[in-house]
Parts: structure tokens; sequence; C-alpha cells
DNA sequence: GTCGATAGATGCAGATTACACATAGCCGCG
DNA sequence: CGCGGCTATGTGTAATCTGCATCTATCGAC
């Protein structure tokens, strides 16, 4: 009961980057151009916590080597040039795979959640097998 | 349309690894005390892609690092000693702010995925500001 | 004693990240 | 005009994380 209390404090808030943050840049690219600096807002707006912008720029760029974005410069607005990213074939398919695995995500965590709920007996003599 | 070949074919699955993993451990931990080559087969089992060993017991660790669950050496049973973790009370409320995260992240994705679904129009004349 | 299954851990090369910083174009203001 | 601020993208670097292979050790069967 003592060690409930880490002096290191390790960063107790959720973190979503990594592949969280590259489907979230596919989904938003799903019918729907956009380049960097939008997507960045986009993403602070909707809830995501700390998106970094360069991480962003960067994730992108790896997008796109991965065949997932095609992008090009566009100078048709005022202002600095924007590189517009638009999702491929490949990019739709990663995604519509990424939805599958997340859901199976959560299935497994709502199972592990909800088995033994109150019943948390033996370990090693589990209904399974 | 002809840029859907890439050449270097880069690992076209979704993995699912890092914070899924690790929370994927928390959960079922919660209201069941287990070792790790239990949790690895368990999540082999729920459908965990690739799901290296080496690295959940490395994930095991670093959970124990960051205070969200704790282990002990069991020796009770025959064979080689066994590692048995349980989740803490961090643990716990790090899954609770995860999981809330997670439905956040999915209502990203939705309303992400949603949008412009059927009217996809131009790109800089959208309905936000 | 040897073999296989169980159980856990580590070394290493490669990838990924957060943070800070750098670049450049445009706009308004005095 | 000069200057700061906003837009927009990019990079350097140290730290971290991952997958794969490999290693140790215990036990039961033969």
């Amino acid at each position: 009961m003592s060690e409930t209390d880490p002096s290191p404090s390790p960063d107790v808030r959720p973190r979503l980057h990594g592949e969280l943050l590259s489907t979230s840049l596919l989904a938003f690219l799903k019918n729907w151009n956009a380049y960097g600096y939008q997507l960045t807002q986009r993403l602070a707006e909707a809830g995501m916590p700390e998106c970094d912008s360069g991480t962003v720029y960067r994730q992108l760029r790896q997008l796109e080597r991965s065949g997932f974005v095609s992008s090009f410069w566009d100078t048709s607005e005022s202002g600095p040039a924007r590189r517009m990213y638009s999702l491929t074939k490949a990019g739709e398919i990663f995604l519509t795979g990424w939805i599958e695995a997340l859901q199976n995500y959560q299935g497994v965590l709502q199972k592990a959640l909800a088995s033994f709920d109150g019943l948390a007996r033996d370990p090693g003599a589990n209904t399974k097998s």
C-alpha cells in the first residue's frame, strides 16, 4: 500500500503519438487535402495533446516516403508556399486496416477489463482452455 | 494514379505496439495478476499481431519503473521462477486516462472520416472559419 | 545425461521522438 | 523604410524504443 507514491512521477499523462499520430493525419487527409500547418492546428483543436509541429512535418514526409500520401507545392495563395498533401490509394488501404486493428485492440481492452470483474480468483485456474 | 507502387513495400500491415502494448498489459493486469509469459500468450490469443516476448518483458519492467505495476518472484509453482505482476493504483489511474484519450482519438478519427464524406469540395473553402 | 518446454532477460542496430532552433515570405504599423 | 509578428516548413541532436537473435536457468520425461 505504501508504494503508491512514484516519486519520479514519470509522465502520468497519456500521450497520443506514433501510429496514433500518423493515422490521425491519414484520417484527416481522407476526403480533404491539407498542408502541415493546417493539420497541426486541426489536431490540436481535435484534442490531441501536445502535437509538436516538427514531428507532424516529419511524419508527413515519412508517410510520403511510405507511399501513403502524396504532396505538391501550392503557391496559389499568398504567404509562404504550402506543401499540399493528399491521401493515396495505399494510404486508404492502410487506414482501413488500422481501423480494423484498432477495433480489435479495443475489444481486447474491454474483454480484459470485463473478465474476472468481481470474481478475481486463482490466476492459474482460469476458464480458458 | 500510377504512383500506387511503392517499390520498397514498407510494411503495409498495421502494428500495435508502444502505448498500445503497454496499456493492453495494464488492462490484462486489472483484476488479474499474471506473469510475462502468460501475458505474452494472452496477447497473442487476443489477436495482437507480432508480440515479441522480449519487448513484453521489457515493457513490464518499464511499467514497474513507472510505478504502474509491481512485481514479486513467485516460486510456489514448479518450473522456473515467475515474476508475478499486479496493477498499482497509479496504473489504474493511468489506464483510465488512457481509455478516455483513446475514445477521444476514436472520435477524432471518425469525425475526420465522416466530414466531407460525399461532398468533398474545394479544400480552401471549408466551413471552418 | 540429454532433450524440450517454460520463464525471463539482454545486446545491438535501426527507427522514432521531443525539444530547440533555423529559414523564409507576407503583413501591418509608425 | 525598418521592424516585429504570424504563417509555413524544415533540421540537429540526444534520448528513447523496437525487433531480432541469443543467452541463462529450471523442471519433467525418457
